[in-house]
DNA sequence: ATTTTAAGTGTATTTTATACGCTTATTTTA
DNA sequence: TAAAATAAGCGTATAAAATACACTTAAAAT
């Protein structure tokens, strides 16, 4: 934390190595964009940023990168300080490297952008740590370019699931096939057939069928299912295309 | 080239912002991977590295990010410097971020790739910056983590060129389409139906056909297209997929 | 004139996507 | 307690796309 801080990079200091000495460090800063599923709507996570410039302004969650962890595991660590949560899919999305970006500083950001199942206790914990779960239609203006991070996650979010089930990391580990459809539709905003999205998703073989029904949303109930990982990556290998 | 250079990005270096001063500035390099088609293979342009460590061994070209200079700027500043090319298809590939990933100091790289066309020039001016084009197949172990840059790279780059027409910025204005299906084939390593190649993309509507012929390589000639701009604009704002 | 070869055309078959009607299990209500 | 209502689930018919492969053509080489 003192000022020390600004050189141990650099470990050849006073070596001959011109190029390495010549050139300049840059801050850089671990951004996470987070997306939320809570059986109906698709979320992303806010919070009012605590310090100058553009202070109580809502932001993506981030941190600077500290000397001694790599830039994810930043991003591990900033997932787990903001949410608790552990083992939480998330994947780069980009750097976002302008001059001008952060008049704050010269900072560059690496974006990620992670996917959580939501139930009750998420909701609640974001309210402790200033931090908001919005619905995809209702976002507020954000700070820096953290408007064009989250455009970009979104475009992402749903080229990656037509043919990587990350889906499923949105949605419990049993999960009806109808919310599943939901989740999709939610994703792409639209209306699929019902029959059809069924019959597609059965057809690719990575779903395991268990004996309990989930009666939660229809009279009838509909029978809840597993994802089976170890024939997903059967599929990937064979080069199988796994399109939603 | 001071020393001075170690702190400019640091605006506000005694305000009362706890974050910014915490933060710990890091070496930012901007690493370009760079494919080229001679119209018959696929190729990765690689040079010897000038400095220590790992002097004289083969890497990727790159440089370390100005405190005046955006990221993509940079990576057009290092592909200019190094190919002698502007206006050149690049796009960001990645953040490598890990702690020990440069044993000079901590860096973080952001990796772009980019597609060129290579005529006798390109070829040529390779041999004066001590770089040279490689096939795929004969491509030398790389220094730090740049095979595992050139690995990812030729995965996006076969990712990419299914959905997006990518593979013309590695061709000629003028060509053909036995000269383009030779492209696509060298991308994904396969021999496709020379009749089902030609039928799907005309189909997609997005070649113009001149009048001139190519004889380069057969008796009879192939008949000369030309990329269509503006229809694969329209095609991509109906939502119709690209994909050979 | 005949052969050779890459370029180009056409067609038949299989696979996949889409549209949509019908049945089923269960709860509500009449 | 029978009928109505509804999400879940099943099946089938049609359209579109992918694949396989036979055939024709233009021009140079023999």
């Amino acid at each position: 934390m003192e000022q020390q801080n600004f050189m141990p990079v650099l470990m050849k200091k006073n070596s001959t190595n011109f190029f390495y000495q010549a050139a300049s460090p840059i801050l850089v800063a671990a951004d996470c964009i987070i997306f939320g599923f809570d059986r109906e709507e698709l979320k992303l996570l806010l919070f009012k940023r605590k310090v100058e410039p553009f202070k109580d302004g809502w932001s993506v969650i981030g941190s600077f990168v500290e000397p001694n962890e790599g830039v994810n595991e930043a991003a591990v660590r900033v997932l787990g300080e903001y949410t608790g949560l552990e083992n939480i899919f998330m994947e780069p999305l980009g750097c976002y490297g302008e001059v001008g970006r952060d008049p704050g500083a010269r900072v560059i950001s690496q974006a990620f952008f992670a996917l959580i199942r939501l139930g009750e206790e998420e909701t609640q914990k974001a309210q402790t740590h200033q931090a908001h779960w919005f619905g995809l239609e209702s976002i507020p203006p954000l700070i820096l370019d953290h408007g064009h991070m989250v455009h970009d996650a979104l475009e992402k979010l749903r080229r990656k699931a037509r043919y990587r089930p990350i889906g499923f990391e949105l949605l419990p580990e049993k999960f009806t096939i109808p919310q599943l459809k939901k989740l999709y539709d939610a994703i792409y905003q639209r209306e699929s057939d019902r029959r059809n999205f069924r019959k597609k998703i059965l057809s690719m073989d990575v779903l395991k069928k268990l004996d309990e029904k989930d009666k939660s949303t229809s009279r009838k109930g509909a029978f809840l299912y597993k994802f089976d990982q170890i024939r997903y990556k059967e599929m990937i290998e064979k080069g199988i295309d796994f399109v939603l």
